[in-house]
Parts: structure tokens; sequence; C-alpha cells
RNA sequence: GGGCCGGUAGCUCAACGGCAGAGCAACUGACUCUUAAUCAGUUGGUUGGGGGUUCGAAUCCCCCCCGGCUCACCA
């Protein structure tokens, strides 16, 4: 973990870290990202004994703009009103949309072991007026934050505009007015109808103090003004903010030009690509955070996010591929070199911070949890498709003592993300499909002593009393090849040509056994072909 | 058009001025109650291209090519 403690080797003096969020909608997987990296850097600073405050805004005073989240009938009187004035579309007992999504994303993110020491809503702090001493000096400085516009991100605004929107009287939208007038008191504002393309205002303008939450900061201002008003010391963003010019240039112009305070550390990162191209449910390229959810634990997600450095893109491409199992694998390797196991290949540099950063509970008996017996994610999604395996009582032998309460935690954990992996992207080579309508085709190359043998196999299961259990089946086939001097392996090879089409395959006897009698002998003799001259003599 | 990131073995990546490496995959061998397991080994490279700096460059500088994201209206 070179880069967040480097970070926090860095910097002197207790540091707030902060990062905000628009409740506008569901959270995808690759906007996780952040919130990893900004409760790292936390930690990262903790570990060392910085006192460290970690701050999470939510600005719910944003405007409405996706109207695709919007029921039908919502969409003409909703669009462009604060989300916080918003009703709940799901109508299960939030106060607002905001309040909705917010608590979404909140919930995510407690999953994911990160816990802001405080979620700050930008509706209250504005209406309990911190903002308003920041609005007065925006207003009082308009003409010179519209030449850092015009100078930092090349916007030219009006030589009348302000850096405000009001929430208008008349229609209760935000994201249709626009302030023209400042006489050191009240704003004059108008809401017009074509102000915006998503929303439509109401044409009402008029008089109104800015203070108290009636009206909202420019967002590049606002931005700025939580630096101020919680002194923040590091604040991580995304690229796209980070761009040249970009929100992040005009904010950081504005709290030195205009709140006049140092902005806070920028880390910026890259995002989480899938296949080389950015996540994007709505062009069906990406995994909702749900859906990843199901199929990668949270420690597992955190590795994928902390161990790059933030400023890598993350090329994850998890469908019809083993990335999945790499990553708990990877996991797995932390571990082991945290436990001091002997560990195959490099490291990556500060191993440990990766291992114990990627822990939920950042107060979590590291050691303890290295040394814990974990199933290897591919092993188990193999045994998952195997009839008949006691999965429990197999670990427990191949750890050779009783699985912990915090070991069969991690099965059960793996367990469901293992079934839900061969369910949604495991390739087809991990699956094992029981070729049930004919022969496969690859059954083509078994050669004299392996059908020979398959016949042999036939005959003696069809003696009384069939084998009926994995192990009764097991036993036939060892005994059977033995017989006719055929190698175990060429034998195994055979029923796995014969039943699956490919070269091997899972516990045989157990597979047999799942399968009705009849089916397994018709196969066997199916495939065994017909009689060899010696064997009709 | 501006910005950022990337291009290293089939794939995913490490090395970030000092002998180009690992995991997976592939291949070979071992293991007579399992075989997608385990163990041992092998193969695999003009580090996107071209200049430059240096005793020494994947690494630093310049130019180009390719891929991607992002911004350029608002938040």
């Amino acid at each position: 973990m070179d880069w967040a403690d480097e970070l926090a080797a860095s910097v002197v003096g207790p540091q707030v870290v902060n990062d905000s969020k628009t409740p506008s909608g569901t959270v995808h997987v690759g906007s996780l990202r952040g919130p990893v990296i900004l409760d790292v850097i936390a930690r990262a600073l903790r570990a060392r004994g910085t006192a460290t405050t970690l701050l999470y805004g939510i600005d719910d005073l944003d405007p409405m703009d996706a109207q695709a989240l919007l029921t039908p009938d919502a969409v003409e009187h909703e669009m462009g009103r604060p989300l916080a004035h918003v009703p709940d579309q799901a109508g299960d007992c939030h106060a607002s949309y905001a309040r909705h999504h917010a608590q979404t994303f909140i919930d995510t993110f407690a999953g994911l072991g990160i816990r802001p020491d405080r979620y700050y809503w930008m509706s209250e702090l504005y209406a309990a007026g911190e903002v308003d001493p920041y609005i007065r000096i925006a207003l009082d400085r308009a003409e010179a934050v519209r030449a850092i516009y015009q100078r930092v991100a090349k916007v030219q605004h009006p030589s009348d505009w302000h850096p405000i929107q009001v929430v208008c009287e008349s229609c209760g939208r935000i994201g249709t007015t626009i302030v023209t007038r400042w006489d050191g008191q009240r704003i004059y504002y108008e809401c017009r109808p074509d102000f915006v393309s998503w929303a439509r205002g109401c044409g009402h303008a008029g008089w109104v103090e800015p203070f108290g939450g009636r009206a909202k900061l420019g967002w590049n201002l606002e931005w700025a003004a939580q630096w101020s008003i919680f002194g923040v010391t590091i604040e991580p963003c995304g690229k796209d903010l980070a761009t040249a010019g970009g929100s992040r240039d005009r904010a950081d112009a504005i709290a030195h030009e205009i709140f006049e305070r140092e902005p806070p550390l920028n880390v910026p990162y890259e995002f989480l690509n899938i296949g080389g191209r950015k996540m994007s449910t709505s062009k069906g390229l990406g995994v909702a955070a749900h859906e990843i959810a199901r199929v990668v634990p949270p420690e597992q997600l955190r590795l994928l996010f902390l161990r790059p450095r933030p400023q890598t893109a993350i090329e994850f491409d998890p469908i019809g591929s083993d990335a999945i199992p790499r990553l708990f694998d990877e996991f797995d390797r932390l571990a082991d070199a945290t436990a001091g196991r002997p560990v195959r290949g490099e490291l990556p540099a500060g191993h440990e911070s990766v291992f114990r950063y990627s822990l939920l509970d950042p107060a979590a008996d590291v050691a303890a949890i290295a040394a814990a017996f974990r199933p290897a994610f591919g092993h188990l999604a193999l045994l998952r498709q195997i009839p008949g395996v006691d999965i429990d009582a197999r670990l427990e032998a191949e750890k050779g003592a009783p699985l912990t309460a915090l070991e069969l935690a991690t099965v059960r954990e793996r367990t469901a993300a293992a079934d839900a992996w061969l369910e949604t992207f495991a390739p087809d080579r991990s699956r094992i499909v029981v070729r049930r309508d004919a022969l496969p085709d690859e059954a083509a190359g078994l050669d004299a002593g392996q059908r020979a043998w398959l016949g042999r196999l036939a005959t003696a299961a069809a003696a009384t009393p069939p084998p009926a259990s994995g192990d009764a089946w097991q036993a036939l086939i060892f005994s059977t090849a033995t017989e006719v001097g055929l190698a175990p392996g060429q034998a195994f090879a055979a029923l796995y040509l014969a039943f699956l089409g490919r070269p091997n395959g899972p516990r045989a006897g157990w597979l047999l056994a799942s399968l009705e009698p009849a089916f397994v002998l018709e196969r066997l003799r199916i495939a065994a072909g017909p009689p060899t001259l010696e064997e009709s003599a």
C-alpha cells in the first residue's frame, strides 16, 4: 500500500477528509471507488496516529435532473426541484427522494466498512445558516467569480450573472432560476421556462433574501464553501471533476481567491472499466452494484479498489472470465503472506497494509483473520456443482480441524458468491453440464481400451445390486479399471468425455450416483460402442 | 480540441535509473480410490514506434502511433 501510507506520511497536523455526493439515483460499482479511497486514506492517517475526521456530504439541495428516475406523472412537477423537496418515489417511508437514495448509498458504504464520522446534509447546513457567510461573500464578489470562470474554465457568463440559484417561491424549482442582481441584502431572480432543457421554470420573478436555505450557491462555490465550513484538508475526486478547467480547478480557484483559503489536497482517481469501457448500466455494459455485490463480497471489493494507485484505471472484466476467482485468490495470497505462510510469486509493496485495509473492520485482529482457513473460490465453485458433497465436511478435512465460526461465515459467504458467479459471470469452462441429449462428439476420441472398460463398467453396474452411492460407483470404477488393466486416469477421462464432453471433471462416482441409473447404463453402453469381435465371441 | 491514464509473456499485472519478473493459462512429468486438486518442471519478451539524456533506460525528456476514459451546458 504505497499510495495511502505515503500520502499519510506526507501531511502534518490533524486532518479532515471529505467527499460529497448528489443523491440522484442508484449507485453503480464504479462509483464506489471514491468512497473506498476516502476510507483507506482515513485509515492510513489514523494508523500513523494522525487525528483524522472523515466527513461525507450529501448534496441534497441539488436539482432533480434525471427524469428517468421519476414516475411518469411526477416528471412535470418535480424536475428541477431540490432533491430534498422531491417526494420519495418508492413510497417507502423516506422523507424525500434525496433521503431515499442517500440511504441507499449510506447502507452500501456501511456494508463496505466505510463509516464516516459524520454525514452532513447540505439542505440542513443551508437551513441552519451555516452557508450564509459564504453566500454573502460570493455575491459581494460576483464579478471576481465571473472572472475566475472566464479564466479557469473559459466560461463567459453574462455581466449580471450571479453564482447562486434561488428556490422559486412560486413553483419550488431551483434548477430553472437565474439571479441577476444583489443589493447587499436581497437578490433579484427569474424562474425561466427555457433556462435549462430538462426542466421548465414557471416564469416567476422577484426579490428575496438568499439566506437560510432560500438559495443555494453554484456547485463549484458550494464545494469550496464546504471546505471552509469544515476545514477540509484532503479531498479525493474523480477524474471527471479533476480535468483541466473542470470543477475542481474552479473550486480550487474560488477557495483561493474568493473564500481566501488553501484548498484541500487533491487525490484524483480513475474509474473502473469493464472490458475497457466505462461502466454504464444504461448502455448495458456495466454491472449494477447490487449485481456485483452478490458475487464479490465487500472485502474483495475493497481490495479491487484499493490495490492499484488511485490514478490508475482499473480494468475489471468479470463476464465470462476468471477475474473474480483471481480476485479471491489474490486476497487469500495476501492473507497467507500476512499470516507468515509461504506464498508463491511476488507480493505488492506494503502488502500487509493492502490486506489490513481490505478488511471491513478497521479495528479487526488482522493476524487472526489472516490465519483463518479459506477455501479457494474456484475449488468451492467446483464443489458446489458436484452432487452429494458435504461442503463443510470436505473443507474440514482439507483444513484438518473443525472450522471456526469465522471460517464458517467465510465459507457461507463464498458459497453464496460462488453460486451467484456460476449463475452469472462464470465462463462455460467453469460450468459442469451433463450432456444428456447425446454422446458428446468429444467422446469420439476414446480408444479401444477405454471403450472396452466402459462396456465392462456397464456390465458390472447392471448387476444386482447396482451401485447406489458415490462411494460404490467409485469403488466399481477402480475395480473394473484394474481388472482390464486400464490406468485410473484413462478410466476417469473416458467417463468425463462420455458424460461431460471434456477430459476432466468432478468426482466421477458421485456424479454418476446423482444421475438416473438407466441413463448412466445407456450412456456407458453407447460410449463403449458395438462389441468387439473378442467380446462377442 | 483540452485533460488524465494506459500500451511489458496468450491473459491480468509487477518492477519506476542498475541482470525484464510473478500469478493464471499452455506444455511436460509425478501422484495405483479422483484428476479443474496437489507437487515438480518447461515454454513463453526487440517492454507500442522513433529520437535524446546516461557508464547504464521498461523506468527520465521530446515527438509520434494505438486504446480508453474525461471535460468542453449543468451539477
